[in-house]
DNA sequence: TAGATTGTTAATCGATTAACAATC
DNA sequence: TAGATTGTTAATCGATTAACAATC
């Protein structure tokens, strides 16, 4: 069976919903729908793509959910992150509570400039680029952040493809090419922007 | 006749597409489909949705398309921007050199950290967040960044939209309330990691 | 004129919503 | 048993793709 990407979205959205629950032992699709600005519907049916979690007259048990839904995510585990590029944007990301909080772990950074190499950020040791292969490859790390400028994108993407990186978050705009089997999810901020410029823009058409 | 929001995000990729060509002045939708990552079918439907721009038999003045697309995004204008939030992401984005050269200007900063207040970064002065109203109001702020930890979110956001803010992008977790009439985008960078988990959690089953 | 390529209509595909039998 | 709510199938809606007449 396919399934949606965009279910998966909200599969995320239906699990930080369940876990701030605290006074209920059941949930009902209708009552996550509420809480997660979705249909009762939606919700049944994002929930069936994985398995049977309900009861017919019931509902769903919250215990039961946090952990399936934390299962289907890939998040009942840590991940161990590399992130490329340690600028403006890098940095942030590297600094960036939420990660930690969610179980990604930013363990390795690499940059080439020069003046930052082995230097430490939230205690992380900034490798150089030419580092990269042999890190990722002797870490297995599964997964890197992008927070290069546009022009080395594609370089540093094809080096990580090259030492066995199977998932992508990448942040520098011109969507680089990748083989199938890499899963690779371009964040575009000037794209995000331009769709808020064009909704300002077409009410004064 | 309503277009797709993922027409919007390709026009967008369409537009980066015919600005970095230099050596021809007209090109076939064919073309633009190859360097864009598209269909041909696709890129003829999305561009139909807002005009006729081409020339049956020959294809797009790539002149006309550039200034035509710049149009349909908006951003044939600059747009002052202020952005809500100053810690790690906040001041990434302020710093962010894509935004500028997109025309977008990032000329207002609040932050409710004291310790912050009337530093100035990136040439701007960061200001209370008490201030927010007035400043927006007074100058007729359209768009605004969302950067500030998730338990302000929703109320920074209101505090915005109170003051005739019209488009917002959110770095908040937790998908705020707005009404129709504001456009609210949402990136939620731990949602993103949960799809690379996703996927390489499947791989695995 | 012949070849190329648009703009648009129709066909297909995929995702969301509605409906309801099964069942707790 | 009556009421509630699931899981699933069918109906609807929307977006993408294919096809082709119009036209440069």
């Amino acid at each position: 069976m396919k399934i949606p990407s965009s279910s998966v979205s909200r599969i995320s959205l239906y699990y930080r919903t369940v876990l701030a629950i605290k006074d209920k032992k059941v949930i009902s699709s209708q009552d996550i729908a509420l809480l997660a600005g979705f249909s009762a519907a939606q919700v049944r049916k994002d929930l069936a793509y994985f398995g049977q979690f309900g009861t017919p007259g019931r509902g769903y048990s919250i215990e039961l959910l946090k952990k399936e839904l934390k299962k289907i995510l890939g998040t009942d585990r840590e991940w161990d992150v590399a992130i490329v590029g340690v600028g403006n944007l890098g940095s942030a990301l590297l600094a960036y509570k939420g990660f930690k909080h969610q179980g990604f772990n930013i363990r390795y950074a690499f940059d080439n400039d020069a003046k930052k190499i082995n230097k430490i950020k939230q205690g992380v040791r900034i490798r150089p680029i030419q580092a990269l292969k042999q890190v990722v490859k002797a870490n297995k790390i599964d997964i890197a952040i992008v927070a290069v400028p546009h022009e080395a994108a594609q370089d540093v993407i094809d080096m990580l493809i090259a030492s066995g990186i199977k998932a992508i978050l990448n942040f520098a705009p011109r969507r680089p090419k990748a083989p199938e089997y890499i899963e690779l999810l371009n964040i575009d901020l000037s794209i995000e922007l331009e769709r808020l410029t064009y909704f300002l823009q077409r009410g004064k058409r």
